[in-house]
DNA sequence: GTATTTGCAAAAGCTTTGCTGCAAC
DNA sequence: GTTGCAGCAAAGCTTTTGCAAATAC
C-alpha cells in the first residue's frame, strides 16, 4: 500500500527514530478509512499491539502534529470535544458535518486553495494550519425537513 | 448603543422571554471587545450581577447557539480547549491565530462568501454554521523568525 | 550508562447535569 | 399551582502530566 509507506517514511525522512508502538500507531492512522479520534485510534491500534497505552497515543499524535504531517479536526463538535486526525493532504479540503444524521463529507475546490493564498498574501501570514468546517443539513436531511413542513 | 440592542431584540423577536441574568449575559457578550470564553464571560457579567452562576452562563450560551445568534470558535486551540463566542455577523469572516504571539486577527473577503455559496450549491448542503480558522505566524513573528535564521 | 520511551494513575481543564429550592405568571 | 430558572456541587469527557520502571543504543 503506497500511502501507508508515505506517512511512515515522511516521519523517518525527518530524522525521527520510531519505536514499534509508534510505528504501529502511525500505520493505523495511515490505513484508517474514517476520521479517527484518540480513543478510536487506540482501539484500532490494539489489533497490532494490545499493550499500547493511551498516553502513547497522545504523545505520538503530538509528534505528528509537530512534524506537520497530520491535521487536527473538530468536525463541528458533532460528538463532543474530542479531536479527529487525518493525514495532511496536498490539496486543502473542507469538512461538511450534518447536525442531523452525523454524516461527514469532504469537499475540495480550487476556490478554497485560492482563498488560502489570498489570506496569506493579504495578511502577510505564514499559514501552518487551516481548518474550514461547515455544519448544517446534508441534502437528504434538508429534504426530509422540507417534507415535514409541508 | 445600537449593536447592543440588536442581539437582545433578536432574541426577544424569537419569542424568548429573558430573565434579568440572561439579559445581563447577553449584554455582556454584545459589548465585549474581545472573543469571550465562558469563564471570561462569567467574570465580566459579574460586574452587572455578581450572583450569576457558571451553569447559567453555559445555559445561556446554549440558548443563543440554538437560536443561531452566536458563533462558537476554537481559535485553533491556542489556549486549550475552551470555546469562544461572538455575535454572528452578516458577512462571514475568518480568524487568523498566531501560534507564536497569540494574536487573533479577523479577516473578511468576498472570496469567502463566494466559497460558502459554492459549498452549499455543489453539495446541496444547508449551511447553518461555518468556521474557517487559520493558524501560523503573523507577519511580525514570521519576520522575527527570518531574522533569527540569518 | 545515558537518553528516551512506556505505563499507570492521577490531575487538569472545560462543560454538562441532577436535584433542590425559588421565582414568575 | 405549573412551569421554568437558578444555584450548587458533583460528575463527565477528553487530554495532559509526574514519576518510576523498562527499553534502546
Amino acid at each position: 500500500m503506497l500511502l501507508r509507506c508515505q506517512l511512515l517514511s515522511e516521519v523517518e525522512a525527518r530524522g525521527v527514530r520510531l519505536t514499534a508502538q509508534r510505528r504501529a500507531l502511525i500505520e493505523t492512522i495511515q490505513e484508517a478509512t474514517t476520521h479517527l479520534d484518540a480513543a478510536s485510534l487506540l482501539e484500532l491500534a490494539h489489533k497490532r499491539d494490545p499493550n499500547i497505552n493511551r498516553a502513547t497515543v497522545y504523545r505520538t499524535i503530538e509528534l505528528l502534529k509537530q512534524l506537520g504531517l497530520i491535521d487536527e479536526l473538530d468536525l463541528m463538535h458533532l460528538n463532543g470535544e474530542k479531536h479527529y486526525y487525518e493525514v495532511k493532504t496536498e490539496k486543502e479540503h473542507l469538512h461538511l458535518a450534518c447536525f442531523k444524521c452525523g454524516e461527514i463529507v469532504e469537499f475540495a475546490t480550487p476556490a478554497f486553495e485560492r482563498l488560502k493564498h489570498e489570506i496569506a498574501a493579504k495578511n502577510q501570514f505564514e499559514i501552518q494550519a487551516i481548518r474550514l468546517e461547515v455544519g448544517g443539513l446534508c441534502g437528504l436531511c434538508a429534504a426530509k425537513k422540507q417534507k415535514q413542513l409541508q
